[in-house]
RNA sequence: CGCGGGGUGGAGCAGUUGGUAGCUCGUCGGGCUCAUAACCCGGAGGCCGAAGGUUCAAGUCCUUCCCCCGCAA
């Protein structure tokens, strides 16, 4: 099948790869424009932009699509059968949606109706969700809102952020697979709006512990948020990121965020319900260190209130 | 040249205004104990990230480089 795909981080690159393992004809892989990021601010290309340099795919970078006349024009000019969109990062003007025969699809992070937006597999974590997965889905002009293709499910256990998000990159691919040469024949099945829900962009903000929350939400935080943007409270000025925890169900008679114990191989913090045990601890410029080892070189202050 | 923290015995940390290194844990040996992630006694283990330089003398000052990490993007 002929191709255009469109996407940008690392969950968008299996399916890239499987398409081209799988032999279909990718003309264009089209991506966000280089930026600059990481220390010493040096200019990076998306994780989708390498592998389609790696693989020998063209690869495009408009700054903006909707009122680029240039790149419609490379894009209609291609006469894809379809354009295949992952985590693409932008929002595509109804004329792209409309410009392949097959239309647009999009491989998306969850179980939809469930966590429409931009950060569903967090959501997922977050919210207890045993089970979630992928949806293939048409798109259409709404966000996330298009007839559902395909789905494939996976569960949601003790995993982390990085883990799901791994796990399900790689589903997607093979999902997409499966999908595409059904394309033409294969018949929607349209989104219950009544049970959407919103999952929105994460910010580094996001990762700022509520201890008035449920110990149980925060080790599903804790979770989700590794490895970003991490999870974190403030020690009087030193930011304190928490990596990994356990809850423990005995409510502390301590105001919620008020360390209750610190010894062996973890610090417990009461929370608004149940008491938090962080077994897995990072201090600003070390590295993750499990709370046994921490608490060797640094005394942690009983009755201390984190912020 | 975006801002900043750090690389010290196996692990986590201290090391004052430069004078050949210390703590906690672990480890090994011994002791106590019904027992112990408990306690007591004793021991081993470090070319202090790398390469230069200053100095009578550098972990501690200067230069360059390598690596790890936080913020910001």
């Amino acid at each position: 099948m002929r191709v255009i795909y469109m996407g940008t981080p690392d969950f968008a690159v299996p399916p890239l790869t499987a398409m081209h393992q799988a032999g279909h004809e990718i003309v264009y892989v089209v991506t966000q424009p280089d930026a600059v990021s990481g220390r010493g601010k040096k200019v990076h290309f998306s994780p989708v932009k390498a592998k389609a340099l790696e693989l020998g795919i063209p690869v495009l970078q408009p700054e903006k699509i909707r009122k680029n006349q240039e790149f419609l024009e490379t894009i209609r000019q291609a006469k894809p059968d379809v354009i295949v969109v992952a985590a693409y990062g932008k929002i595509l003007p109804k004329t792209v949606l409309e410009l392949p025969p097959l239309g647009c699809i999009n491989i998306h992070g969850s179980l939809l109706p469930r966590f429409r937006g931009a950060a569903p597999i967090q959501a997922a974590i977050i919210e207890g969700d045993e089970e979630t997965g992928i949806t293939i889905m048409k798109m259409a002009e709404g966000l996330d809102t298009g007839d559902m293709l395909a789905k494939a499910t996976t569960l949601t256990d003790g995993k982390t952020g990085q883990q799901l998000h791994d796990e399900l990159a790689s589903l997607g691919a093979e999902l997409l697979i499966q999908t595409l040469p059904a394309l033409p024949t294969i018949k929607g099945q349209p989104q219950d709006d009544a049970l959407s829900t919103y999952a929105p962009m994460i910010s580094k903000q996001d990762g700022h512990i509520d201890f008035s929350e449920d110990a149980a939400r925060i080790e599903r935080r804790i979770r989700a948020f590794d490895p970003w943007p991490g999870t974190f409270a403030y020690a009087k000025e030193k930011m304190l990121k928490f990596w990994k925890a356990e809850v423990l169900d005995r409510t502390a008679e301590a105001p919620a965020g008020t360390i209750v114990e610190a010894k062996n191989d973890h610090i417990d913090i009461a929370c608004g319900k149940g008491i938090l045990r962080v077994t897995e601890i990072q201090a600003p410029g070390k590295k993750r260190t499990a709370v046994k080892e921490y608490l060797k070189g640094n005394s942690i202050e009983i009755g201390m209130v984190l912020g």
